[in-house]
DNA sequence: GTTGAGCGTT
């Protein structure tokens, strides 16, 4: 069969485009999409019936109608027959996968001279953008530089840059990473309840509620006596709890980190209570118990 | 008072 075209429009009145078929007559519908993205048939106006009539579409192919595909103007179907609903949908995911992307996080900095000073990092680092956190590691007793700290960036853009080369700080060349604490995925959970790890002596359950109320609303907030350096947070809403795993968030200068509420551990004995229910819950010691409570 | 791959007082 000669080269054939079909006309098709976006809507019934406004100008066709050409559109090659195949050599049996037929259509591809991936033929049409190509130049109307989003495409998923083809109707057109019955000139006996005077009513739209839809092409017949079998596994991509779009086959002509009784008496050939003619001089009709052929009018693109979408999805739920609205394009703009298409266009909506395609941006709000976009702008989903912009935001999951250019979530800054902690970096670890790797390899720093033990003579390194937060000021240093901070002054260091500010020449790649605005820097909101600095940490060197020290050893609790005597203050010395562990010779690893940590560095949050206000844009992806700065992060992205930091990661992608090394770094002489101080007269050695240093490293900076995601920290293991952010590798692989962040499992899915149900929980209104996140923990809050890296918490400070001097954070107080009403300093922790208010700071969390930006994110919804809080219902519980946990810290363990004596001192542990971790809370837990409950919300109304465990989508909100599911929105932070993962997050390092900033309270008081301090960078804290929040993952599932519940325990991540190895213990055949809880693992098989939590998965069976064996025994009575109760009794597994220290804080479990609240851990699983209003899970 | 030392050191040089790692991972932040769960």
């Amino acid at each position: 069969m000669a080269e054939m075209y079909i006309r098709v429009a976006e809507e019934e009145n406004e100008e066709p485009m050409e559109i090659p078929s195949e050599d049996d007559g037929t259509v591809l519908l991936s033929t049409v999409a190509a130049q109307f993205p989003g495409a998923c048939g083809l109707r057109y106006r019955s000139p006996v019936s005077q009513c739209m009539r839809g092409v017949r579409l079998v596994d991509g192919i779009l086959h002509a109608p009784e008496n050939g595909w003619g001089n009709l103007v052929y009018v693109v179907n979408y999805p739920k027959d609205n394009k703009r609903k298409m266009d909506e949908i395609d941006a709000s995911s976009a702008t989903k996968i912009k935001r999951g992307d250019q979530k800054t996080s902690d970096l670890i900095v790797l390899g720093l001279p033990w003579k390194t000073s937060e000021q240093d990092l901070k002054d260091y680092f500010s020449t790649f953008g605005e820097v909101i956190m600095v940490q060197v590691k020290r050893d609790v007793k005597t203050g010395n530089s562990k010779g690893f700290g940590f560095v949050r960036f206000t844009e992806w853009e700065s992060q992205g840059k930091v990661m992608s080369q090394r770094h002489m700080i101080d007269g050695r060349w240093c490293d900076c990473k995601l920290p293991n604490s952010k590798q692989g995925p962040d499992e899915p959970m149900r929980s209104r309840k996140v923990f809050v790890g890296r918490c400070t002596e001097d954070m107080t359950t009403d300093e922790l509620r208010q700071f969390f109320m930006q994110y919804g609303e809080v219902t519980d907030v946990f810290i363990p006596k004596p001192f542990r350096a971790f809370a837990f947070v409950t919300f109304a809403d465990d989508q909100v709890a599911a929105s932070l795993c993962g997050e390092d968030l900033i309270i008081k200068g301090i960078s804290v980190h929040i993952s599932n509420a519940e325990p991540k551990h190895n213990n055949t004995r809880q693992m098989m209570e939590r998965a069976g229910r064996f025994g009575n819950g109760f009794g597994v010691g220290g804080f479990g118990e609240r851990v699983n409570e209003s899970c």
